[in-house]
DNA sequence: AAAGCTTTTGACACCGGTTTCCTTTTTCGC
DNA sequence: GCGAAAAAGGAAACCGGTGTCAAAAGCTTT
């Protein structure tokens, strides 16, 4: 009888089954080559203690652990933890456990504290969020040491292998047109700051489907912000402002969309009677302002699932998926322009 | 010289600087039995080589590993990423990491998923989130497992080495003082769901402020919600229907306090000027809303370092702390009442 | 200069798994 | 029934660190 005080190791229960080690490691490994017989009796005693292997003694032979990272930058946080359950909902059933690591993007030494993260933790592969994900220093990082990575982005920032992600150009398309079959024609766009791939993409959807739909898109509707909610609001003053007034608004994202509802209250335009508004990203604001807010969103878990998958299982056939299709999640925000 | 592909071990470092595998281990781990010169030398060959030791390896030896958990459930994502932030405030020049674990309250094999994810991680200790920190039985899983932990409550749900707290009742009182204050006498509360101890306490303080201001809570003046927006939203409407209409309505947090917002809207009440409603989390809606939430907050990210504390560096002062001061963010919904 | 301390260092086993390589047993064709 | 090939299982080394304990070195003291 092992010390009952203590875990069971790998030698309690080859001891107990009367094999070896190395036989016990087969029946946790599920070799092939192995006796049906030692098979059950290995496993009955594995039950019996309860015994479960040691990870980091397993890490330490394998030359790998079972580390997943998250490196995040503030996007919403809702975001973060719907991808977060994306991937638990991949590990749940393995070994592997989920690693979260906050970076700061404006930092000098963001790239050096990254590098000293993988450095120490040996982290089996990486899971990037949007915006740090849109670094390709990162992926080039990852890359150097051996870390498998996949990076979440909106658009096809890397291979397949190593991107999961939105197509939004297609869904900013979506909100366009959902906006014009209402009768718009004077749609304006709060744009977000320069050097995210996510508001370049959405731009220029948004200048695409309209284009595609023959409609102009004055100089003065359209209105650079931060992504911030005070951005947005300062944005929508100035478009409301604007001679030629737009009736609707799409923005590109959900915090900025909740500041143009904030601006046209300011200027005592009802939301969707005066003004349509509609948002990006589908965030819990989205659905707890008033009116509730037309949205596009994202399967932000699915897509957690299929990152995570893509490292630990590249064979499943969830792992294949990369590029995700978005819906238009219609609230109250939209509605028929007045006159 | 070591195999350049491949990342250097405490051999290398021993045998480039002549001396045995344990005086770099001492190294390492800053031993106080060891002569300047050979540390230096050490030290030295360490930087050239960029070594880093292992951390599975220091794991099986040390029978520890440096993993702290977070277990959480369904708080708003924001408090969740907030606690995080104040945990890697902590561990950040440290060799520890944080893994993550949503759980689901609602599971009936949530204690055994937890075990498990235990028995397999060894974590080093867990933090946990309300509302399953104020789960007992969890602490005691814990406890038998030989895992630390510290939990995050809205009171003293346990001893000061095993929480941060708020001080609910306190918090609440601040609010209900400020509505007192500006004259408003018929206070409504909106209570958090039955089970939750941070529901208990907030009601607690909210009935124990009253009466010490001498006020009197009508029966249908107080309604409990279920912590959801929509909840919120019908038991203001409740309220708002109720023979003597109260002028101010405390929500016992933001999500139930937005969906309040919402329901002054369809019955045409202007907030704050026909009704004042203060919250309780300053999650980020309140800021988000119109008009922008008055709220009490609490620091989550010092809470979380502190708790990170708790179990890596418990001599460290700021470890110490277990009872966090609240304080009331005054924005635009609350206001003195009409007449 | 020898004896007696204290300080510094190293040899070796060990943590709990996996891998390599080899031996033993079983299966099977003839 | 025999020999060969295949299957099953074990011994020992190894992954990269740390703990124990004893030896070596340095410093006083007499």
């Amino acid at each position: 009888m092992p010390k009952s005080n203590k875990t069971p190791t790998i030698n309690d229960v080859a001891r107990l089954s009367g094999v070896s080690k190395k036989t016990v490691s087969r029946v946790i490994n599920r070799s092939a080559l192995l006796s049906e017989d030692t098979r059950t009796k290995v496993e009955a005693v594995i039950a019996q203690l309860g015994y479960v292997p040691n990870p980091q003694a397993r890490a330490l032979a394998l030359r790998h652990n079972f580390l997943l990272g998250l490196l995040h930058d503030n996007p919403n946080a809702q975001t973060v933890l719907n991808f977060q359950e994306g991937v638990l909902d991949a590990i749940r059933e393995t070994e592997f456990a989920l690693v979260v690591r906050p970076v700061d993007r404006h930092s000098p030494t963001m790239l050096d504290d990254i590098r000293r993260f993988l450095e120490q933790q040996r982290l089996y592969g990486v899971l990037i969020l949007p915006p740090i994900s849109e670094n390709d220093a990162l992926a080039q990082l990852c890359l150097e040491m051996g870390c498998g990575y996949v990076r979440m982005g909106s658009a096809m920032l890397d291979d397949e292998d190593h991107i999961v992600a939105s197509n939004d150009r297609e869904m900013v398309s979506q909100a366009v047109d959902h906006l014009v079959e209402l009768g718009h024609r004077k749609i304006a766009l709060i744009e977000g700051p320069e050097g995210f791939r996510s508001a370049f993409e959405r731009r220029e959807g948004f200048m695409a489907a309209m284009q595609a739909h023959g409609l102009a898109v004055l100089p003065e509707w359209r209105v650079q912000g931060t992504y911030r909610f005070e951005s947005g609001m300062a944005a929508a003053t100035r478009l409301l402002e604007a001679a030629d007034r737009p009736t609707a608004i799409f923005a590109s994202n959900d915090e900025m969309a909740a500041g143009a509802f904030h601006a046209a209250r300011l200027s005592d335009l009802k939301v969707p009677d005066d003004l349509s508004i509609i948002g990006f990203d589908d965030s819990p604001i989205a659905a707890h302002i008033w009116p509730p807010m037309t949205t596009v969103g994202w399967p932000v878990r699915e897509m957690g699932r299929a990152a995570a998958l893509k490292l630990i299982a590249p064979d499943d056939p969830a792992a294949q998926a990369f590029r995700f299709p978005a819906k238009l999640v219609k609230r109250l925000s939209v509605a028929p322009p007045r006159a």
